[in-house]
DNA sequence: TCTGGGGTCCTAGGACCC
DNA sequence: TCTGGGGTCCTAGGACCC
């Protein structure tokens, strides 16, 4: 066997639902779910939902209220990010102490980057390390790119290993829906089923020129390379710069005074500027966005004078942004952003 | 079903300039 | 007088991902 390149994604098995468990062990076996302030009665969504929890059809970004109705018994809990943010930590630094290059994509999920003979007896010690030193257990995904690897994860699940490369690609993904691919969702998925392109080996035959007609001179052809299994393998340590920071909330009860939205934005805007002095870059830009009832999300932004990284002046523009908005309906959600000049590269 | 919070990238139209 | 084409910036919105 010879020794060759590889991508290798790393995905905790139900992150955040494992760590709540580890540490409430008379939790184990039973339907978890985690998101929000943990009380189904209030707004909120699953974070994550433990296997057994997902067998009564609860999962990710499904509001509390109706987990609750689906699985009446499982226990709530409220998110808690700080002890998450703890563990991914010691689970990237198990990942670091391998011979391979690791890209973080999230609090459970890393690429790797290793040149080795035998990528399925690399990902088995992963996943031996990972559970000595968390207790948590993860899927590995093999491929010869990050696409491959990132959707050979989905077959691998739970606690498997599976390789997807150019020989199996068309066997295992050709009859599959679009939604299959990653960058796909729901809406182009649908989209593109209503253009007649159903499955991955549809789009993989479709017109370049028609797709860009579509969806756009750059998502249209891309969306056919997806389906071919094309996809990028530099794995880089080096974290992204950040483009922009932001911070919103959705309140339990909608906001109708005026004088009180304008109160919550101020308190957003300065939590956004120590977010922008940490980062150590001026901001350029600014955006507010608000929803109303019932799910109506409208944004303004702004580029600011001269980029700054004052409070005051980040607070001014996030207030002249609010009241250009219809100043009578209740508001559900008030965000602030704050978007950094991109260094030309 | 009644929908969080933090991000990224793409699209498209209009303004403005040459 | 009515009319080009291209480039860049600004803004709003859409879609996706974790």
């Amino acid at each position: 066997m010879s020794t060759m390149d590889w991508v290798l994604h790393v995905d905790l098995d139900q992150f955040v639902a494992a760590v709540e468990v580890a540490r409430r062990p008379e939790l184990r076996g039973r339907p978890v779910v985690v998101g929000g302030a943990g009380d189904p009665t209030q707004r909120g969504v699953v974070a994550t939902a433990s296997y057994e929890a997902r067998e009564f059809g609860v999962h990710s970004g499904m509001p509390l209220r109706v987990a609750a109705r689906r699985c009446p018994e499982a226990v709530f809990l409220p998110s808690d990010p700080p002890v998450y943010e703890e563990v991914s930590q010691r689970v990237m630094a198990t990942l670091r102490a391998f011979p391979v290059v690791v890209e973080v994509l999230g609090w459970d999920e890393a690429f790797l980057g290793a040149h080795t003979a035998d990528p399925e007896a690399l990902a088995a010690e992963v996943q031996r390390a990972v559970a000595a030193e968390t207790g948590l257990s993860c899927s590995v995904g093999i491929g010869d790119n990050k696409l491959r690897a990132k959707i050979a994860t989905g077959f691998a699940k739970p606690a498997g290993i599976y390789r997807l490369t150019r020989d199996n690609w068309v066997a295992v993904m050709a009859g599959r829906p679009t939604a299959a691919l990653w960058g796909i969702g729901r809406r182009t998925a649908a989209k593109l089923a209503e253009a007649g392109l159903a499955t991955v080996a549809d789009l993989a035959r479709a017109d370049p020129d028609e797709l860009a007609g579509r969806f756009g001179p750059k998502l249209g052809p891309w969306y056919r390379l997806l389906a071919l299994g094309a996809g990028g393998t530099e794995v880089s340590t080096t974290p992204p710069v950040p483009r922009s920071r932001s911070r919103e909330v959705t309140f339990q009860q909608d906001l109708t005074d005026p004088a009180e939205i304008d109160e919550q934005i101020v308190q957003l805007a300065r939590h956004v500027a120590r977010d922008v002095l940490a980062e150590g870059r001026p901001a350029v830009r600014v955006a507010v966005k608000v929803r109303f009832a019932p799910f109506v999300t409208k944004t303004h932004s702004l580029t600011l004078p001269a980029p700054t990284n004052d409070a005051g002046d980040l607070e001014h523009a996030a207030l002249e942004l609010v009241r250009r908005f219809d100043r009578t309906r209740p508001v559900r959600l008030l965000g602030v952003r704050a978007e950094f000049d991109q260094p030309a590269d």
